[in-house]
DNA sequence: TGGGACCATATGGGCGTCAATGGGATTGGC
DNA sequence: GCCAATCCCATTGACGCCCATATGGTCCCA
């Protein structure tokens, strides 16, 4: 498996750090990334994580378009603004800093969440509100899987 | 035989496994499929499993459309967030997690419901409830089976 | 036609491996 | 020299793999 897929949740320790997922890990290691890019989340309270390469694509978009206009600036803003790099800890652990607290709401237990090409951080409920109302939002316009 | 077709009910042992029929099982190695791709219905509260080619079927839906637009980010949520690969265990087995109970209502006993090209895991009495409501439904519209 | 052997499926449980977690030790930066 | 981040090692608990048992159905043969 390639991608980042389904959903599980891990417990911060005392020491501020928290286990990525082992199927997560692999799919990092099957792509030879050693080092990760989070940034904020466009429009959920979520950390996006992946590889350098998703930094890549956002500056590609930004080149693609005017360089000036405020879409790019606004882009560059929380592309560059709010993102950092981190890597993992032999043991496949993350700490999770106030940075990422903060605009999750993430206190004691962190939700991963895989997105396909990447996965996002999460407090447990919020997504759980979050993944309900797209639910809902999917049944009342009536749109099936198929 | 090559889709899923009619139900039958199996108990969850002490350690959480059930097993999935044998004529659902042959229907899976029949189409060479090793793992499966489980996700929380969008309509039922049901779990449908199938080949990873349903994925691939949701992927290429949400490709279709801009993948930063809204509805893709929300589908992705439910896709990517609300779905997982299990693999089944040399008796074929499948491990009922948390993940299908709390959706479900799952506790005891598994219903496996066929629905042509993949099929779904339902608590028994709910589902007896659902039906008798579609039946209802359909009566009630006056639409014939065929 | 009835009985019995045989087979396949569903189910139960032992055991080893690995992932998640916790805590001590060490290093490096301020 | 102190605080904090990183590394290393220990524990435990869950999950996967294996083998054993039961139950029901089918086929064969007397």
């Amino acid at each position: 498996m390639n991608r980042f897929l389904s959903n599980a949740t891990n417990r911060i320790d005392a020491k501020g750090r928290v286990s990525v997922p082992s199927a997560f890990r692999s799919v990092l290691s099957g792509g030879g990334v050693r080092e990760l890019y989070c940034f904020q989340d466009f429009v959920f309270p979520a950390i996006s994580v992946g590889g350098p390469e998703l930094l890549d694509r956002f500056e590609r978009q930004m080149a693609a378009e005017d360089p000036f206009s405020p879409a790019a600036n606004e882009m560059s803003l929380l592309v560059h603004g709010g993102g950092v790099f981190v890597k993992l800890d032999p043991e496949g652990r993350l700490m999770v800093t106030d940075f990422i607290r903060d605009f999750t709401g993430i206190s004691t237990d962190v939700m991963f969440v895989g997105r396909g090409d990447y996965f996002q951080l999460w407090e447990p409920q919020a997504f759980a509100k979050a993944q309900a109302a797209a639910r809902e939002g999917r049944k009342s316009r009536g749109l099936r899987p198929e």
